[in-house]
DNA sequence: CGTGTCTGCTTGTCAGACAATCGGGAATCT
DNA sequence: AGATTCCCGATTGTCTGACAAGCAGACACG
């Protein structure tokens, strides 16, 4: 039984370091539930989470809060968490939600980042096209890896704590979607494209065109996703 | 509508009414806070809630951990919870994603609400304008009521959870300015008036003009408050 | 076959304990 | 006096163990 288990969550030994304990613990929950290793409609339970991460049981409560205010899990009274199952209803309204917060932050980028900032938009779209080249079906590793990369480039110009924080959370409950359904297609060349657009209106200061070239990107990525859904 | 099973039972999905202790000291925090009685930059001490709530102290560090979720509470590592404070770059970037994201909910409330609810939006834009009759100078508590009220149809008829769960949030954030600043001028018959307008376009059941009628109410309500504020 | 009961697992809450850390004030030095 | 250092109390972070209450499935019963 525990052979099994362990492995989900990665290795073993949860040591003291600066961040609360708290922290390394939701974050290795919300991995698990991100990566896929925990699916949509799985229990999260307290005894296991305790016995397998080995922490105490108050600390898992905690954790359990934050990522129910995350929307990664949800609570029901009396008969606990379990990993958020996702409509294709709710799909559509995250997307879109996703595309006008975006197309937000990217005004904002374009208000505030500097001259640097900037630049290292640039650099994290270009090795996303990189990436892009290698990848030949879905989305790799890397891929992933540096759109994570462009995004927080993305959410740090755009120098606005409850934009970012509001952001991501959408954009783990899309990376659920991702776990909720098979994989995206994968469109890595388009969607390096989509990007490499914002980033030249980023660069030609174009508020305007970036969100809209922003929103664009998103809607082909829900149109994408959205066909492999079921009900 | 399946009138059978609805009518003979009463709203449809049995709704828990017993809630975890939880969950009553969360509510009583938030309102503590949104009622200004915390002010932003307040430390939230553990033991002191213990005592005046009279629960646990595990209870307590969830509790701090969902409000923290929601943004009504910064938490600093080793040193504690304490009500946020926004700046007012902040503040303008609240009420920009309240913006778009209300006109989405707009958008779904047209698309999929019933009469039955629209009747019900209507009914609420109603008792928001009786109330800003009677309102003199500020907002009153009925009024504040009455907006409640107004939001909860509409977020009940746009039917999505995620864009519910998130607007309330940053509807909670709204009313931490409100608390952060001086109260808004109060600007009651101009906001029932705009309201009233989302409410017409809706029962014409028009989603952009809903949409950008809603719009230019939280741009009303974002310049009417951001003269208020300092730095 | 439907119904009632029992049992085990899980959640919700509590009390108490201890180490680590932070902030501020006292004591000290220059 | 002013600056620096040190120490202490308050507070957070975490753990342990405990118990009631609720749910779900098994089981026995009419």
């Amino acid at each position: 039984m525990d052979g099994v288990t362990t492995s989900v969550w990665g290795p073993d030994p949860l040591t003291r370091v600066a961040a609360p304990l708290r922290e390394q613990v939701t974050e290795r929950v919300r991995n698990a539930i991100l990566d896929a290793r925990l699916r949509p409609g799985d229990r999260l339970i307290e005894r296991e989470l305790v016995e397998n991460l080995r922490v105490s049981r108050a600390t898992v409560r905690e954790v359990i809060r934050e990522l129910e205010a995350e929307g990664l899990v949800t609570v029901v009274p009396q008969r606990g968490a379990q990993v958020t199952r996702l409509s294709a209803a709710d799909a559509a309204d995250i997307y879109e939600m996703r595309a006008t917060l975006e197309a937000l932050a990217v005004r904002r980028f374009v208000q505030r980042a500097d001259e640097d900032q900037v630049r290292r938009l640039r650099a994290a779209v270009e090795e996303i096209k990189r990436t892009s080249r290698r990848a030949k079906g879905g989305d790799s590793h890397d891929q992933l890896v540096a759109k994570d990369r462009f995004y927080d480039v993305l959410f740090e110009g755009s120098a606005s704590l409850p934009l970012q924080q509001t952001l991501n959370t959408l954009q783990a409950r899309v990376r659920l979607l991702r776990a909720t359904s098979l994989s995206v297609p994968g469109r890595p060349k388009e969607a390096a494209k989509e990007l490499l657009a914002v980033v030249e209106a980023v660069e030609a200061r174009d508020a305007e065109r970036a969100a809209e070239a922003c929103v664009l990107h998103i809607r082909n990525a829900s149109a994408a996703a959205t066909t492999q859904l079921g009900p």
